[in-house]
RNA sequence: GUGGGUAUAGCUCAGCCCGGUUAGAGCGCCAGGUUGUGGCCCUGGAGGUCGGGGGUUCAAGUCCCCUUACUCACCCCA
């Protein structure tokens, strides 16, 4: 056993995983580039104050919060989510709204680890400051929709549902409080000690003995204002519009305490285990002003990074192979020229690699093999001699030698001419 | 925070129940077979304080206790 691993929660993402986490990374950041996005990046770690205002009655605020006191005696803490620091950056610059901006990266809550579960987690998302649109939430929902289908995911569902503004989503709770504590006998324990926390995570509680309280419970469609009713529709109808498919569920509730109106899930039905939300948002009006800045409408959703490629390892999709070079150098002399070439070759803008270590022929051969390149260029007395390199392609073994100084145009003819990155010596 | 499972080579795991010479396999890695050529094949090699500590015993990878870590589930969430 080494001295030291990772801590509880954390794991090192090593190549090639970590290469699909850039690339998942890249699609999300092209989809929503594409609908004029911004890219922010917050700090990791913010005054506590921040993020409590996700809700005194959240497990997230009560006992996951990773947080200590600085050498200032600053109460801190690693950010468990991204979206309230976003609301504080819009609080404290004040950019001109709607302000859309998306972010990559990781977050932290210390909860015990678990599959699809972890202590440092990554999550990709968008937020959008200063606008009440019904059909900015559409626009919001579908660009998170486009993002799971360009990574080729299928068995993705999509839950909506609408807690109501500030007032109504009051409303709500106390009649879901009465309604709940007249069956507190039918509830099951864990159930009931939420009740008195959080009323409203009663109803997705799973538990089987619960099925007949939550089925008799208040609806939160009943306790819509119009204006409420009416920003629902409209947002269903801007998913029909563009061919979103939807299912509304009124028990779907956030972890959050900050949303208001509409709340979105995605659940992968490829994953069977408890951990299957891969991403979920809604609008969280109110929650800048809670951090003193303006009265000012938001909406946004965050995406696990794992579950995501969880759910894609389920599905059998966006597998990324190797990446492969273009070319690796084979040097059975003195290594120079091989030092040399894969030099020129990438100024050329080709990629290249070389062995090391004076390896034999066969050695350094195998190499080349592994590294995917598409070519060998080998360097022996012979070609040494001469000036010149053996050219090898390793899918079909079919060989030439060139002069070194023409290696560069050989490969153009075959591979293309690429960008140079910079001046040849 | 609560409960279950696991811990032996770089990786995946046998061996433990029923204690007994130098602890094994597959894959990977290195080398040779082919002194200038990868993949396939053959041969060989390197690599282990059997998670850590204590106990029982003539003897512990194996039995007992403690501990740490990992893992799965609950809670909750991405």
């Amino acid at each position: 056993m080494p001295s030291f691993q990772t801590s509880p929660g954390t794991r090192d993402i090593l190549p090639p995983h970590a290469g699909r986490w850039r690339a998942l990374t890249d699609v999300f950041a092209d989809t929503v580039q594409s609908a004029g996005y911004e890219c922010i990046i917050p700090p990791m770690f913010e005054d506590l104050g921040v993020f409590l205002r996700l809700g005194e009655a959240t497990d997230v605020v009560t006992k996951e919060m990773y947080d200590f006191v600085d050498k200032g005696d600053r109460h801190i803490a690693l950010r468990p989510e991204q979206t309230a620091g976003v609301c504080r950056a819009f609080a404290q610059h004040r950019p001109v709204t709607p302000w859309k901006v998306w972010y990559s990266g990781p977050n932290f809550r210390y909860e015990k680890p678990q599959a699809g579960r972890y202590r440092q987690f990554d999550q990709v998302g968008v937020e959008v400051l200063g606008s009440d649109d019904a059909l900015l939430d559409a626009e919001v929902i579908s660009l998170a929709w486009q993002f799971f289908a360009r990574l080729g995911l299928a068995k993705v569902e999509l839950v909506v549902n609408s807690l109501g503004d500030a007032p109504e989503r009051g409303a709500y709770i106390d009649a879901l409080r009465a309604h709940f504590e007249s069956r507190r006998g039918e509830l099951s324990e864990e159930s009931a000690a939420t009740l008195a926390r959080n009323p409203l995570r009663v109803l997705d509680s799973k538990r089987p003995a619960d099925a007949a309280a939550v089925a008799s419970a208040p609806r939160i469609s009943s306790f819509l204002s119009a204006e409420s009713a009416s920003h629902f529709a409209a947002v269903l109808a801007g998913l029909d519009a563009l061919g979103v498919p939807y299912r509304v569920n009124e028990m779907l509730v956030r972890g959050l305490d900050y949303y208001r109106r509409t709340t979105f899930e995605f659940v992968s039905l490829s994953l069977d285990g408890a951990q299957n939300a891969v991403g979920g948002g809604g609008r969280y009006d109110g929650l800048v002003e809670d951090l003193g800045g303006p009265a000012t409408g938001g909406v946004g959703f965050a995406i696990g990074v794992d579950r995501t490629l969880l759910a894609c390892d389920a599905e059998g999709v966006f597998g990324t192979g190797a990446v492969g070079i273009d070319a690796f150098v084979v040097d059975v002399t003195d290594g120079m020229a091989a030092l040399r070439l894969t030099e020129d070759l990438r100024a050329a803008g080709y990629t290249a690699d070389r062995a090391f270590d004076g390896r034999s022929m066969k050695s350094q051969m195998k190499a080349a093999d592994r590294s995917g390149a598409s070519f060998a260029v080998i360097v022996g007395a012979d070609e040494a001699a001469a000036a010149t390199c053996t050219v090898r392609d390793l899918s079909s073994s079919e060989q030439v030698t060139v002069p070194q100084s023409g290696l560069v145009a050989h490969l153009a003819a075959t591979l293309g001419t690429r960008t140079p990155r910079r001046n040849p010596r």
